[in-house]
DNA sequence: CAGTGAGCGAGCTTCCGCTTGACTT
């Protein structure tokens, strides 16, 4: 029987301590926390100083009983949970339901799983820091508070199931600001110059020091510098560093895993997962940039080896983000010999690369770089050609990794300027003046929200994945694609001594991958802001964070925190629920030909437009001509952009557009896209026609192209078995069977299959039996 | 999938932060 037990949180690290620690140690994990509030109702005795009524969690009914036996029978019970506030909680728990003698049990801390610093952590226990374990208390339950009596006003005054909390509602308020920031941005166009040189046989571009708001004065500026004679005015050479960034945390492993790889937040950390299940990594969910002592020189020593002792700079990063708790080490390989992972997938081999890299980057010498400012004068006007080139002198950890960044073109600067002296003169080819549109901020992706609210110190890095699933859940907000449109732009031309000028297309506004709100999303955050404003502010979790540090301090009574926070708090409550009406956004357009309202709200299944009023007669009675008309919106449209036209246009579909084969053609919009719907099929409308104004001609033309193209599409039915069909499709021919699609393998030809031939292929398929991996809810969705 | 729409209302929904596991064909 082992003398002693240490309960860790994560199984993947109970592994790894028990080999440190060797046989007279039984390591176990809790699984994280092990007790909660109920899930249903509030689980809080208000009344009696915010009594929390913890139960065991249902999915950790058994970790608890088996952790009860193994403690009861060991001497001490080592409680080796994280050293941060939610750590301190879990051993707090864990003592309280193991139901030992405080006195066999031992508080220890390390905040790096390396043999020296666990041992170093065993000769030094303390007890348990009721403080830390008090503002959990306050951090647990004011967000059930906030939660729990948020939502119930939400489903009484916008819509049933939805939700609101500290953390969710202030990530939907950043989406919904940031859209009408982008929707509201007027774009004022300028100028700028761009000129070709070329000196010493090198061609080299200059930008003009000067932008200019409209065509005519760049116009004239052209015409004014025809002629003139450039030369070298100043040359300015300026020594630079660029320094390596510090090692992942998990909210900047999910930017540049996004930015690099296009993971979304939910992938990187699944792939995370499974690289720190391996081994092959430390822990992925950390705030800190912390390396061991056992990393650096690990970092170091493979440094040395790969590129010479003079790319090795070792550093020690401190942490940006006043409210990291750093309970572990930053994201790093936990062998950095180990450049190639065996035995993983594509995903997991470039994300482990990534992880290495930057963290080598991290203990490498700065760049050199020389930066060269050249400016080219003229004898026509005072204006001044700016050139602006960078030489790597020393690559230092950019032979490595090189983080990417968001927000600025990476092309630029790329360009080798040509050794020039002062004086010098330089060949002019041309230059343009191209007219350029600002663009407001972009709109986010998962990543750069999840940078923000960590900015904020809102959220918690086992959190930032989850809350972004949540807000999409909810129907707040949508992660989406969009197609630019194209916009005209002027260039002027100065060229061979003459001015000209021309305009071009460029495709504007496109994006990948974005958070859009939706109305409800939007509707929601107004509400609430309206409401709540307190917990709304951007500062709130940054307020009562400072309040759970004088609670951890102990110099604040948690439960007098949460009554001058509750008090107040629950008056507003009940005051918005008193209040009937709901909040259904609703604005007014306009009136239409009749002069009658036309508005657009939320409605019962989401939003819509609504013509005319409710005029009731003294009986309280509609006529049913005066009753109001209602039209959902289409997909791409949203309660804040559409106009009165576009809202009356939805009520002249589904439009009577002719007869065909003595059947009524209507032309509608519907979830794919516009089509005519002729005998109870559906035809798509193709994108170059009208579906407001098609005809019947061409109406009958779709049906009849359809029709035809059915025909081609099937190469090969079989007379003994018509459920059995070959197709072909987008991506070739294949085979079809009860829904189910299977290809065709290759050498076969598909015209010249026969049923024997295809029934095997069917029966060969192995792709149907594919498993999905990846975490599920811990409750189902009930769909 | 191809479209509904006030009001009345049973009984349901919900938070944030720790952490992974998988009844049978």
């Amino acid at each position: 029987m082992a003398k002693n037990l240490l309960i860790v949180e994560s199984p993947a690290k109970a592994k790894t301590i028990e080999k440190y620690l060797g046989k007279d140690f039984i390591v176990k994990s809790s699984i994280g926390h092990i007790r909660d509030l109920p899930e249903k109702g509030i689980g809080i005795d208000i009344e009696h100083d915010f009594a929390p009524d913890y139960v065991v969690s249902p999915d950790k009914k058994k970790v608890v009983s088996e952790l009860k036996k193994l403690a009861k029978e060991a001497e001490t019970v080592w409680l080796a949970t994280d050293e941060d506030r939610e750590g301190e909680a879990i051993a707090w728990h864990l003592l309280s339901e193991l139901g030992v003698d405080e006195k066999k049990t031992r508080r220890v801390v390390y905040h790096e799983i390396t043999k020296s610093a666990i041992e170093e952590a065993i000769k030094n226990p303390r007890s348990i820091d009721r403080a830390l374990v008090d503002a959990q208390q306050a951090r647990r339950i004011l967000d059930r508070l906030v939660g729990y009596e948020l939502s119930p006003v939400l489903w009484r005054k916008v819509k049933p199931s939805l939700s609101a909390g500290r953390v969710q509602s202030v990530a939907v308020r950043l989406i919904v600001e940031r859209e009408r920031e982008v929707n509201g941005f007027v774009a004022v166009p300028y100028f700028k110059v761009d000129g070709l040189f070329n000196a010493n046989d090198t061609n080299f571009h200059a930008e003009l020091d000067k932008r200019y708001d409209n065509e005519q004065q760049a116009h004239e500026f052209l015409t004014k510098i025809n002629g003139a004679e450039f030369s070298v005015k100043d040359l300015e050479k300026k020594p630079a560093k660029r320094s390596p960034s510090a090692p992942f945390t998990t909210s900047t492993l999910q930017q540049e895993a996004s930015r690099k790889l296009s993971f979304s937040v939910l992938q990187t950390m699944r792939v995370a997962q499974g690289l720190y299940e391996r081994g092959d990594i430390t822990y992925m969910r950390t705030d800190s940039v912390n390396l061991s002592q056992q990393a650096i020189n690990g970092a170091k020593e493979e440094i040395e080896k790969t590129f010479g002792a003079k790319y090795a700079q070792t550093r020690q990063y401190k942490t940006k983000s006043s409210s990291a708790q750093e309970a572990h080490e930053a994201i790093r390989p936990t062998d950095f010999s180990a450049k190639e992972i065996e035995g993983h997938n594509d995903n997991e081999r470039r994300l482990y690369d990534l992880i290495r890299k930057r963290t080598i980057a991290s203990q490498m010498a700065n760049a050199e770089i020389e930066k060269t400012t050249i400016t080219i004068s003229q004898n026509k006007t005072q204006d001044n050609f700016i050139a602006t080139g960078e030489v790597i002198l020393f690559d230092g950890f950019l032979r490595v990794y090189s983080e990417s960044d968001d927000d600025t073109d990476e092309q630029e600067n790329s360009e080798t300027l040509p050794l020039l002296k002062v004086n010098q003169k330089v060949n002019f080819a041309e230059a343009n003046a191209t007219q350029r549109f600002p663009s407001s901020l972009p709109r986010y992706t998962e990543a750069s929200l999840v940078k923000k609210l960590e900015a904020l110190g809102i959220g918690r890095p086992s959190t930032y994945a989850p809350t972004i699933s949540t807000v999409q859940k909810r129907g707040y907000v949508v992660k989406e694609s969009k197609e630019g449109t194209p916009r005209p732009y002027k260039v002027i031309t100065l060229k061979n001594g003459t001015v000209t000028s021309a305009t071009k297309t460029e495709i504007t506004g496109a994006e990948k991958a974005k958070l859009f709100p939706t109305d409800i999303g939007s509707v929601v955050t107004d509400f609430l802001i309206e409401n709540f404003g307190e917990i709304l502010d951007y500062n709130f979790t940054a307020n009562v964070e400072e309040e759970f540090d004088i609670i951890a301090e102990g110099k604040l009574s948690w439960t007098k925190m949460l009554k001058k926070f509750y008090t107040p708090f629950h008056i507003t409550v009940e005051k918005a629920t008193a209040v009937k009406e709901k909040a259904s956004g609703e604005k007014l357009l306009g009136q239409d030909a009749n002069g009658k309202n036309v508005y657009v709200k939320i409605g019962r299944y989401g939003p819509m437009v609504q013509i005319g009023d409710f005029n009731p007669d003294e009986e309280g009675e509609t006529k049913p001509e005066d009753k109001p008309k209602y039209s959902k919106l289409r997909a791409d449209q949203r309660m804040e952009t559409i106009t009165l036209e576009e809202a009356l246009n939805l009520f002249k579909m589904p439009r009577k557009v002719g007869i065909y084969e003595e059947q009524e053609m209507a032309a509608g919009i519907g979830r794919f896209g516009p089509y005519i719907r002729h005998d109870g099929k559906f035809y798509s409308i193709p994108k170059e026609d009208d579906v407001y104004t098609i005809g019947e001609e061409r109406a009958i033309e779709i049906i009849k192209d359809k029709r035809q193209k059915e025909i081609e599409k099937n190469i090969k039915t079989f007379a003994h078995d018509p459920e059995i069909r070959v197709l072909k499709g987008r991506f070739g021919p294949y085979i079809t069977m009860d829904k189910k699609n299977y290809k065709i393998p290759k050498g076969k030809e598909a015209s010249e299959l026969t049923l024997e031939e295809c029934l095997e292929i069917i029966k060969n398929d192995t792709s149907a039996g594919k498993k999905k991996r990846g975490f599920t809810p811990r409750k189902k969705a009930k769909e």
